[in-house]
RNA sequence: GGAAGCAUAGCUCAGCUGGGAGAGCACUUGCCUUACAAGCAAGGGGUCACAGGUUCGAGCCCUGUUGUUUCCACCA
């Protein structure tokens, strides 16, 4: 057993081996059939899948640590686990970083047609999408690689068709002429959801339109002058008495010389602008129903990639930019511009390229949500589904009871295609979630529609379609619903809203029922990280410097619940430093154990005081792991732990039983290996790699760490006595330190120690070593009573304690020391018997509370008296 | 225009249903004490943003104010 480890942990040296071992073992692939005979609760997460555009970043090394701690402390708890990894096509981004590198080779889509950009797309696939497995893997994810899937691939496939026909249906997703958010630059529609809305400067233009037959004009005011072109009507308020009789006239669009209506609309607000307002229904989304209500005529006044059409041959081919500095000034000249007002607007940007989008009439595909939206906020309304922290609820809610009819048609290729097919014969339109060849009505050849869905539409679907969906699978049944959603609030609109309410309308059942949401990880300035900025953090590199436990810790501590925190050197330091501590205990304990330490405890009559109280203490913390864990709690179960490993484990036990373990002393052995082998298994889920390398060398039972039981806590661990014993006795020596650090002592200066007490129990025999070995002390003798003069005199919980040290002693000095002590010791008397005499207090306060203070009053009152003592002899 | 978060030690942040303010880093002092100098020991440092309120008791609950960040929203 005994092993000479290095100084220093060497992550390299064994999270990669270890992680193969895992794998080959199979411990992260649940055996379905064993666990349902086992009666074991099943517990799933669905990874979110990354995309395949590129590799990781800090944000999916936090999203996965915390899948990866939750899973494997489920797994370890005795359920039957499954974390379900898989990538996502990610349809406009990798389509827009296909035609980027195709650009590069001076390609265009068009050039190579379909079929072979797909072929690219799934070369694409391959080679990012292993990549960001192999990453996963990397950061000791124990995902079920056996069950990896894909959104494209052919059972999410078969899963997309089959929703969408249904849907179809049933009414719920139509075709039509909708105005949609048109990106010139990816030359798609995207949803609302897709546009970030980004502030920007620029002018309110006052515009002049003649009006027909007769002197005068009405002025309108826009943001957008070229989209004058496409105007076919002024409206005003049907209210507004200062236009009441100009409706049903008309007036002249300036440099076009069209005639249109002026309408009366409730769009129009009497109080806004000049209450007039120019009407372009074909590219914006108000004037679109202002348009269908007055029934005008939708002038479509751009092309796909934002230039003007031909239709107005002065501005033809300029885009939307040119062609708005080219009609301002048109109509200046033309004496049209009244006014111009600066002004800040929020203008909608594509999310993916940044492009400003443009409101296009347009073709397009829609699921109806009203009828989805409504299902969806019971399920979390009624607590079905919980969002953790609980105010993101209220984000949900917001934005399903609002939400709008969702755009779910894509004018890209890399995607599902969207499974409608039409007659290129008579025009007849079939939905299917089969291949349709041939038109059933006049028997002409049959062409599926070129567009693709938006790619949330399958990811909507990922919960239960990687499960095999619409299939009732073994899996289906054994994992679904599935437990826990881990993602950042950024997404929640885009996926988690959308999962939900797919998942109540196809599997009828919620997809899951907890949401635990995390914030973003930003830069040691507060700053997002951003490619634009180059301030990005890869986990990568912070795994092959640190280790990937390292990173996992940094990542984990001092997190809570759907707050964003910072990554900085420190932290990663810090997280380093503390497996390197963990790793010098575990050497410690290794040098110490004898070959033949079994794993086990001793029967409590064999055990010392601080045996039971090392025992008790991490029965204590087993008890509050627990439930932090299972409250979501992970950053405050993580302080926790490394409170404990660090401070009472390493500072306190390790050194209070050295003595006894250098003596060869059994009963200290087993309880140190028991303590820290128990301590591994508490810390594996968030630290696999370097517990399970210790675990293994120390008396354990099992396997692995990675299947091992999760500890449990046992009243019967519970020692209070020994407990408040030690901690008396660490008390005393932290006073003498503290007195011998006052006076400049140098530790290797050893006195002699006397220490009066009363309490026999706590200050025993045995308990001299602690003394000698932690306090300096050269010789320790405890009596009931007795003084020794002009020494330096401490008086602590339970004790008075006397050090002879003679020549360092200013008695003047240690008058006052004590004097000073005395009063402060009065104040804390006058303050618990003020409040023992509030009648409010011990008619209202919990007894516990009570309690606590009368014995605080003992406790101080007991030390007021002995430090009065001491001044006495002085 | 709505809504939410945050404001605690010099810095970064924890603080669980209200019961005497914590950590890491930084700082000061002393230690290479055979697990660990990526360490050990001791220490300094906070009217918990501000003002009210509820309560026997408030960092925590309520109201308002200020600062800051974010989300949502079709303001021509």
């Amino acid at each position: 057993m005994k092993k000479e480890l290095a100084k220093t942990y060497a992550p390299a040296e064994v999270e990669d081996k270890l992680y193969a071992l895992w794998c080959e073992k199979g411990y992260f692939t649940p055996n379905v059939q064993a666990d349902k005979a086992a009666g074991k609760k099943t517990y799933t997460i669905v990874i979110p899948p990354p995309n395949i555009t590129g590799q990781l970043h800090m944000g999916h090394a936090l999203d996965n640590t915390l899948q990866d701690i939750l899973i494997r402390y489920k797994r370890m708890s005795g359920y039957s686990t499954l974390w379900l990894p898989g990538t996502d096509h990610a349809s406009i981004a990798t389509e827009a970083k296909i035609v980027a590198a195709m650009r590069e080779e001076g390609i265009t889509k068009e050039d190579l047609g379909r079929e072979k950009f797909l072929e690219r797309a799934w070369a694409w696939k391959e080679k990012y999408g292993g990549r960001i497995v192999e990453q996963l893997k990397k950061m000791g994810s124990s995902c079920d690689w056996s069950r990896l899937r894909f959104t494209l691939d052919e059972g999410c496939s078969r899963a997309v068709r089959d929703v969408f026909s249904r849907l179809y249906n049933k009414g719920l997703i139509y075709r039509g002429e909708r105005i949609i958010n048109w990106c010139p630059h990816c030359k798609t529609s995207i949803s609302n959801a897709e546009v970030e809305f980004e502030e920007q400067k620029g002018h309110f233009w006052h515009i002049r339109y003649p009006l027909v037959g007769g002197g005068g004009y009405v002025e309108v005011a826009t943001t957008r002058p070229e989209t004058l072109l496409g105007d076919t009507a002024v409206a005003v308020n049907p209210e507004d008495e200062r236009y009441k009789h100009l409706i049903g006239t008309y007036c002249v669009l300036p440099l076009v010389g069209r005639r249109i209506p002026i309408v009366a609309d409730e769009h129009a607000q009497l109080d806004k602008g000049t209450g007039c307002v120019k009407i372009t229904p074909a590219h914006d989304p108000n004037d679109f129903e202002v348009g269908r209500r007055q029934k005008l005529p939708m002038e479509v006044v751009l092309t796909d990639d934002a230039k003007i059409t031909d239709s107005y041959p002065k501005y033809a081919g300029m885009d939307r930019y040119e062609a708005h500095k080219a009609i301002v000034e048109d109509l200046r000249a033309g004496g049209y511009l009244a006014e111009i007002e600066d002004l800040t607007h929020e203008v909608g940007t594509c999310y993916r390229c940044g492009t400003t989008i443009e409101p296009m009439i347009s073709l397009q595909w829609f699921v109806r949500m009203e009828p989805l939206a409504k299902p969806a906020v019971k399920a979390v309304r009624q607590g079905d589904i919980r969002f953790v922290p609980e105010r993101f609820s209220k984000n949900y809610y917001h934005w399903m009871e609002n939400t709008q009819d969702w755009c779910i048609s894509r004018q890209l290729w890399w995607g599902h295609r969207i499974p409608a097919y039409y007659c290129q014969d008579c025009g007849e339109m079939v939905v299917s979630a089969d291949n349709v060849d041939t038109c059933a009505k006049c028997g002409g050849k049959m062409e599926q529609d070129p567009d693709t869905l938006d790619t949330w539409f399958s990811s909507a679907l990922w919960p239960f379609s990687t499960l095999g969906w619409p299939d009732e699978t073994e899996d289906l049944k054994h994992f679904y619903p599935t437990n826990t959603l881990v993602t950042g609030y950024d997404i929640i609109t885009f996926w988690v809203s959308r999962m939900i309410f797919s998942a109540l309308e196809y599997t009828d059942s919620i997809p899951f029922d907890t949401v635990l949401i995390h914030g973003l990880v930003r830069d040691a300035q507060g700053r997002k990280m951003s490619k634009s900025l180059g301030n990005g953090i890869d986990p990568l590199e912070i795994i092959e410097k640190y280790g990937a436990d390292a990173l996992r810790f940094a990542l984990a501590t001092g997190n809570s619940p759907g707050n964003d925190m910072r990554f900085s050197d420190e932290k990663i330091e810090a997280a380093r430093n503390f497996n390197n501590k963990i790793w010098n205990a575990a050497r410690f304990v290794m040098m110490k154990l004898d070959e033949d330490t079994e794993f086990g405890l001793p029967s409590a009559n064999e055990l010392a005081t601080e045996d039971k109280w090392i025992i008790s203490r991490f029965n204590r913390l087993v008890k509050e792991v627990t439930e932090n864990i299972d409250k979501y709690e992970l950053g405050v179960a993580l302080a926790k732990l490394y409170d404990f490993v660090w401070d009472v484990f390493c500072d306190w036990y390790i050194e209070l039983v050295k003595q006894r373990m250098t003596d060869g002393d059994k009963v200290a052995m087993k309880v140190i290996a028991y303590v820290f082998s128990q301590t591994m298994k508490l810390l594996h889920p968030y630290m696999p790699f370097i517990t399970e390398e210790i675990w293994q060398t120390l008396p354990h039972v099992g396997e692995s760490i990675v299947i091992s039981e999760f500890p449990m806590y046992d009243p019967a661990l519970d020692f209070a006595k020994d407990e408040a014993a030690i901690e008396k006795i660490i008390g005393c020596i932290r006073a003498i330190r503290n007195r011998r650090a006052e006076m400049n002592v140098p530790p290797s200066k050893k006195a002699k120690l006397m220490i009066v007490t009363q309490d026999s129990e706590t200050f025993t025999e045995k308990s001299k070593v602690f003394f000698t070995k932690l306090a300096s002390a050269s010789d320790v003798e405890i009596a009931t009573a007795g003084e020794i003069e002009n020494a330096v005199q401490i008086v602590s919980d339970g004790a008075t304690l006397y050090i002879p040290l003679a020549e360092v002693v200013d008695t003047d000095k240690e008058r006052a020391r004590l004097t000073k002590e005395l009063e402060r010791l009065s104040g804390e008397i006058k303050r618990i018997e003020g409040k023992l005499s509030n009648e409010g207090f011990v008619s209202k306060a919990p007894t516990a509370v009570i309690e606590g203070e009368r014995d605080k009053l003992a406790k101080y009152k007991e030390m007021h008296c002995a430090t009065e003592a001491a001044l006495k002899q002085l």
